[in-house]
DNA sequence: ATGGCGCGCGCAGCGCGA
């Protein structure tokens, strides 16, 4: 089984690379986010002919996450039970006998910032919510734009980012957080290129210089981490025309 | 090299992302 995340950062302009590269990459699950669509306007139909079924919750301009699969996504759950958000970031559902989540973790902004303490307390309410998820479904897998770069390996010039919002101590302990649970990051799992990113900024020819951060995240239970034979950044849509300042990442599960 | 891009909204220019 092959497990995908990508931000998309808007759905309906990423659709032709979206579709492209579910064509070429043959996943079974796709999470999205970004897709910055109300629910209305999910381009359903184009996804059922690429061969896929959605889960989704969207909202105008902001935020929208989607979980696509080959099967029919069960138990869906849009949101962190007992954390009243606004704002759409979660799609869960049941592909099989897997249960995934997918994630769009707020930005933080900056530390210090109302949204930086939003963002904690986002995260506090994931952590409570993924410890009952784990215990209910042994087979978990965690995906998403996490927002957060775990290690200072995961940045091009930790000197520079040291403290700053994706680097700060209080978000990698709430990534180790999730660790703690029992998830591992899946691209760790592996012997991994130096200076592997996920996200490159539009400004100041990030990519060129290979100026990122790694953001996006595989998160797997033990049952699963045993299972996984490779995980990895598909650094081919970034290069594209108008592409995403994301990359997808990809695990693949022996079956 | 974070003014500098890209997107949505909506029709000018701003909020936001990371």
């Amino acid at each position: 089984m092959k497990l995908a995340t990508w931000n998309v950062n808007s759905l309906k302009v990423r659709l032709p690379h979206l579709v492209d590269w579910l064509d070429a990459a043959q996943p079974d699950v796709m999470c999205l986010q970004e897709t910055k669509l109300e629910d209305g306007k999910f381009p359903g139909a184009e996804l059922e002919a690429a061969g896929f079924q959605a889960a989704f919750a969207g909202q105008k301009t902001y935020n929208g996450v989607a979980l696509l699969a080959r099967a029919a996504p069960q138990d869906v759950a849009v949101a962190i039970p007992r954390f009243a958000d606004e704002q759409k970031r979660v799609a869960a559902a049941t592909v099989g006998d897997t249960r995934v989540i997918c994630l769009y973790a707020p930005n933080g902004q900056a530390v210090g910032s109302d949204k930086y303490a939003y963002k904690l307390r986002w995260y506090a309410a994931l952590r409570d919510w993924l410890a009952d998820e784990l215990a209910r479904h042994p087979r978990l897998a965690v995906l998403g734009d996490l927002n957060i770069a775990p290690e200072d390996r995961d940045v091009h010039d930790p000197k520079a980012w040291e403290g700053q919002v994706h680097c700060s101590e209080p978000e990698r302990a709430a990534f180790r957080a999730l660790l703690a649970l029992g998830l591992q990051d899946a691209f760790r799992l592996f012997e991994q290129p130096e200076k592997s990113f996920s996200w490159w900024d539009y400004r100041v020819v990030a990519f060129r210089r290979n100026a990122g951060l790694r953001i996006d995240h595989i998160l797997l239970s033990k049952e699963l981490a045993t299972q996984c034979v490779a995980c990895s950044i598909d650094k081919a849509p970034r290069k594209l025309e108008r592409p995403s300042d994301h990359t997808p990442v990809v695990a693949e599960l022996r079956s």
